[in-house]
DNA sequence: TCGACTAGTTTGACACTGTCAACCTTAGCG
DNA sequence: CGCTAAGGTTGACAGTGTCAAACTAGTCGA
């Protein structure tokens, strides 16, 4: 059970070199952060447990702490790794079409609603700063990336002459918080009673009405 | 609940100083919100203790499950006080006035996110139903009450000829959205790298020039 | 070859938590 | 008077995160 996640346990060192054979992503290191992100996925945050997580995998209750020092540093591990495969997927959006019409800000939207919605499990944790080690440089580095990668959007589709005269951060801001706020409601269900079983479509669409009404 | 009245609630006791407030809300059910609200903008959810509450009021550390069965119970309450708090603040926002450009929009803006701002506490609870009892009926109609609020002045926009042709729901979730993820994201501090110490007028700018980028 | 070293893991302990069951105390009332 | 019940207490239980110390196996320098 231990050994079933993907990667094999990295059986040569050489291939990195520096140093002799440090591998610091071991197997129980990824399958800990597996099980978690499920966990999160199911009972939340405060439903996660480092004991029932080295339980499951059948590990002592004390072997999460050799990889992540403490419940904080497992959960920072996952927003970083959820800003990372976060910047991907915004890197992923095509570049904007000048006669697409606004096709693409819609893309960029629904790229951000559907990691929420593929994602849950990180996504539940990559913005509460409160409960993470939110100093630590990994952490900062790739969720400063993530908002460069929205930023990027914006100016292309500004270059491009939407909204041209208005400030980039302020902009990029704008749309973050938009669709960042349809998206934690939706996670939260807070959107259920208007809008039951609302789609990441309906989502943009709502969005996208917002923005730009004459379309 | 608020039944069993076969005893009326006793005024001719002077409800002053020692305990023994009979009122059939006690004393200690307020003194055990109050201590939450404040420990909820310090440590957040994870860090709050009902048998620390219990030990900073004085009482014993069962006394809690008397007047909110449990966690999720006193969650809850403050949950929908917050709620109710955020309908009166919303309704105290003044009407449109037709000739004030989106003053009345802004205001209703500059309420919610002033409302995040002044109750963190509050806020820190109010929209995360999977860590409460979302069914309880006076959260739900709490709740409701306020997306109902909210509904309200955009539909008096709507009125007076702001995107009349817009479906109403969808630009109230839109708005909702809009405010919602950007105060979400400020309390979080997630705004911190682009936008240090931006203040809740800063916000209200910034979805402004998203909505209405002429002005 | 061998001993030291070290990362990874285990065991055991500690203080803490939420929750439950039982008991005590007191006020109000027939 | 005794009854009832709400409000509060005490004690216990199973979990939890975290720390310290010990063990294990593989690697490296000699």
């Amino acid at each position: 059970m231990s050994n079933t996640p993907g990667r094999p346990p990295t059986t040569d060192s050489d291939l990195d070199g520096r140093g002799q054979g440090v591998h610091f992503e071991g197997d129980l290191r990824r399958a800990l952060m597996d099980a978690a992100i499920v966990a999160l996925e199911n009972v939340g945050v405060e439903g996660l447990s480092l004991r029932g997580l080295a339980r499951s995998i059948g590990v002592s209750h004390a072997a999460p702490a050799h990889h992540f020092v403490d419940k904080a540093g497992l959960l920072t591990a996952i927003a970083t790794e959820g800003f990372e495969l976060f910047v991907t997927r915004l890197q992923a959006v095509p570049a904007f079409a000048p006669d697409d019409g606004m096709q693409g800000l819609g893309a960029l939207g629904l790229a951000y609603a559907q990691f929420a919605d593929d994602h849950p499990g990180h996504f539940e944790v990559m913005f509460r700063p409160s409960i993470l080690r939110a100093t630590e440089p990994g952490y900062v580095r790739s969720s400063r990336a993530a908002y460069g990668a929205l930023r990027d959007h914006i100016a292309r589709y500004q270059r491009d002459g939407w909204r041209a005269a208005q400030d980039l951060d302020s902009l990029t801001t704008a749309v973050w918080g938009l669709v960042h706020g349809l998206s934690v409601l939706r996670a939260g269900g807070s959107l259920e009673p208007r809008h039951p079983a609302a789609t990441v479509d309906d989502l943009v669409g709502i969005a996208a009405s917002l923005i730009m009404p004459e379309s």
